[in-house]
DNA sequence: GCGTCGATGGCA
DNA sequence: GCCATCGACGCG
């Protein structure tokens, strides 16, 4: 059968890997701008793809939730580097977080990615980070990964629009007057989004199917 | 459905 | 001694 050179074009147009511009800005507004957006990391043969509906920005030193609050130390040396890659760590000793450094550098941003919805029928739990990282194959090792690559990148879905939810981050309690700060990103309604639900309250939650 | 608890290891 | 977590367990 004959190659459909509109449909590709057309592909080619909508599916753009994200790059340098897209990565060197405020985490805040990257963490909006990802909701949609595809996560992409080939892993030997496979390639697992998913729709990130879940995120929440780590704005700099300044923010005591974010680990760059800590100063420049072996583990948060890489968000002090230019945006665009990635910055993995482990967590309570047998989890990893994927997070996405952003702007330029000396400016230590992320995004941490939270959930997200599986693609190409690809059968998985994505709904929290922990999952997300274990799923999605993503280790240690991956830490620093240039997301210009070709291993772990991100593509944009340009027609795209999701509606968004704000609320606190989680997990953050000790952060002082950083842990009421809006910076949980939600696509709404997505049934991937990890608990607390923000859409919900307490009693509509448990009411609900 | 909801609260509580413990696993488990890098890091400062 | 902390943790940007998760899943198991007990409750009534």
């Amino acid at each position: 059968m004959a190659i459909d050179r509109t449909k590709l074009t057309e592909m080619a147009r909508k599916f753009k890997k994200l790059g340098r511009a897209f990565y060197e800005r405020p985490a805040i507004d990257i963490a909006r701008d990802l909701l949609g957006k595809i996560l992409v990391h080939r892993v030997g043969k496979r390639t697992l793809r998913a729709r990130i509906v879940e995120t929440e920005a780590y704005v700099g030193e300044h923010d005591l939730a974010c680990h760059a609050s800590k100063g420049r130390t072996r583990r948060t040396e890489i968000m002090f580097g230019p945006g665009g890659h990635a910055y993995i760590y482990l967590i309570y000793g047998m989890y990893t977080m994927l997070n996405i450094v952003t702007s330029k550098r000396d400016d230590a941003q992320a995004v941490l990615i939270r959930a997200a919805e599986p693609l190409d029928n690809w059968q998985a739990d994505l709904s929290g980070p922990g999952k997300l990282a274990r799923a999605f194959d993503l280790t240690l090792a991956e830490n620093g990964l240039d997301l210009g690559g070709d291993k772990l990148y991100l593509l944009d879905d340009a027609d795209y629009r999701p509606r968004i939810v704000t609320s606190k981050r989680v997990g953050v309690e000790y952060a002082q007057q950083w842990k009421d700060e809006l910076l949980r990103f939600c696509v709404a309604d997505s049934k991937a989004v990890s608990k607390p639900r923000p859409w919900f309250t307490a009693s509509s939650q448990a009411n609900s199917g």
